[in-house]
Formats: structure tokens, C-alpha cells, sequence
DNA sequence: TGAATGATGCGCT
DNA sequence: GCGCATCATTCAT
């Protein structure tokens, strides 16, 4: 059997994939050391419509990935020291991709542990930057297949956890857009409070 | 327990 | 220059 995610998985529309998302393996084989993880928590950014998007303004250098063929790892450099992941989504020329944002632990959590200074398993990989951290991933995996030997996803044996939704998480523009999708169940859901953000918002505008 | 803030570098206007 | 799909720490209550 072939537990495998193909291109043809990512090659849809990216909220139908979201949901199916969470509960899959992600796996990070290097030439000495393998991670693996269970997704709990992803976020969808689709298109040049959504002001979201980091290809809300056009095609450049840093977003070119999502432009591209699904079923590559989009990775970008935020806040001067953290990665995040995208798979990206979508045909050939639409830029979509999704966001993961949190998942359990498999395989790697020693090291994992050495990366992070978590004090329990399930902060290891539960927020975007802290997944890349842990496993290991920077901007020098960007446009790596997702399909290949050394990234790849892979179904698992459990059935498939109820599902809540949410608007998406450290954003100002596209709030209302419900593209958020976890599994409630799970402690490696990223909590974060949206309330700064609004009080940062009433500030801004206080300023003008 | 929740809110504010500093770290830190790059992409884009 | 400014803002950012973040996180850990500090501060206030």
C-alpha cells in the first residue's frame, strides 16, 4: 500500500483540501535524522484576491513558489528569526498554498527537544515558527518537492478527528474569511489570543 | 492570567 | 523606512 500523498492531493481547490489535512503525517527525512509529525492546525491562503496572501501584490521573488505546480514546500523568513511552512496548493499558475501552524510530535523528539526549549512534548511543534524550528527547516528547503524522499506527507491509520474553524491568526487584512481548520482535540493547537491585535488596531487608529 | 514588549532581518513601497 | 502568516519574556492586575 502506498500511504504516500501524491501531487494529485494538492492539486485541488485549497479549502476542500484543508480539512482532509489535519490528521495527516508530515515526514522530514535528512541523510541522518528522521522527524515526523501529526497535523493539527493549518490555515489556507488563496489567490491574489485574499489581502492576506503573500500573493495578494503580485508575483516576486520571495512568493514565486506558490505561483508555481502544487505539492512544494513554500517557505518564507518572518519576523527576523523564524521560517514557516506552506504546502502549496492549486494549479500551475494560481497562487494558493496552506500554512501549517501545529502538529504533535513523532519521530525526532530528542532532537527536537535540543532545538526547543519546551518544557512539555506537545509545545514542540504547536506555532508555525516553532514547527520549523523544531524539525529543522529554513528558507534553504524552499521549493522542495513535498512529494519526494525527503518531504512528503503520508495518510494515517486513525480515523479522522472532528474538525472546528476560525479566522486565521496574525493577520489584519481578510479577518472574516473563516480559513482556519484544527482539531480541537489536540493540546499542539496554537492558542493564541486575537485581542492585541484589535486593541493594536484601536491604538493605530487613535494615532491617525 | 492576560496584556505589552523586545528580539531581529528581510521584502517591498 | 515600515511592517510582518511569531515567540518568549516581562509587566500589570
Amino acid at each position: 500500500m502506498t500511504r504516500k500523498l501524491s501531487r494529485s492531493f494538492f492539486d485541488r481547490p485549497t479549502l476542500e483540501i484543508c480539512p482532509e489535512l489535519i490528521g495527516k503525517i508530515i515526514v522530514f527525512k535528512t541523510h541522518d535524522s528522521l522527524f515526523s509529525a501529526r497535523i493539527v492546525e493549518v490555515e489556507a491562503y488563496v489567490g491574489q484576491a485574499d489581502p492576506a496572501c503573500h500573493a495578494a501584490r503580485g508575483m516576486t521573488e520571495r512568493n514565486q513558489i506558490m505561483f508555481g505546480p502544487p505539492g512544494m514546500a513554500y517557505i518564507y523568513f518572518i519576523y527576523g528569526m523564524y521560517n514557516c511552512l506552506n504546502f502549496v496548493t492549486e494549479a500551475d499558475g494560481i497562487a494558493a498554498a496552506i500554512l501549517l501552524r501545529g502538529a504533535e510530535p513523532i519521530d525526532g523528539i530528542e532532537a527536537m527537544r535540543q532545538r526547543s526549549k519546551a518544557g512539555h512534548d506537545w509545545q514542540l511543534l504547536n506555532g508555525p515558527g516553532k514547527f520549523c524550528r523544531s524539525f529543522g527547516l529554513t528558507r534553504e528547503q524552499n521549493g522542495l518537492d513535498l512529494t519526494g524522499r525527503e518531504l512528503y506527507l503520508e495518510q494515517s491509520d486513525q480515523p479522522p478527528p472532528v474538525i472546528e474553524r476560525s479566522p486565521r491568526i496574525g493577520i489584519r487584512a481578510g479577518t472574516e474569511l473563516i480559513w482556519r481548520f484544527f482539531d480541537p482535540a489536540s493540546r499542539a493547537v496554537s492558542r493564541v489570543s486575537d485581542r492585541n491585535k484589535k486593541k493594536k488596531e484601536e491604538k493605530t487608529k487613535e494615532g491617525n
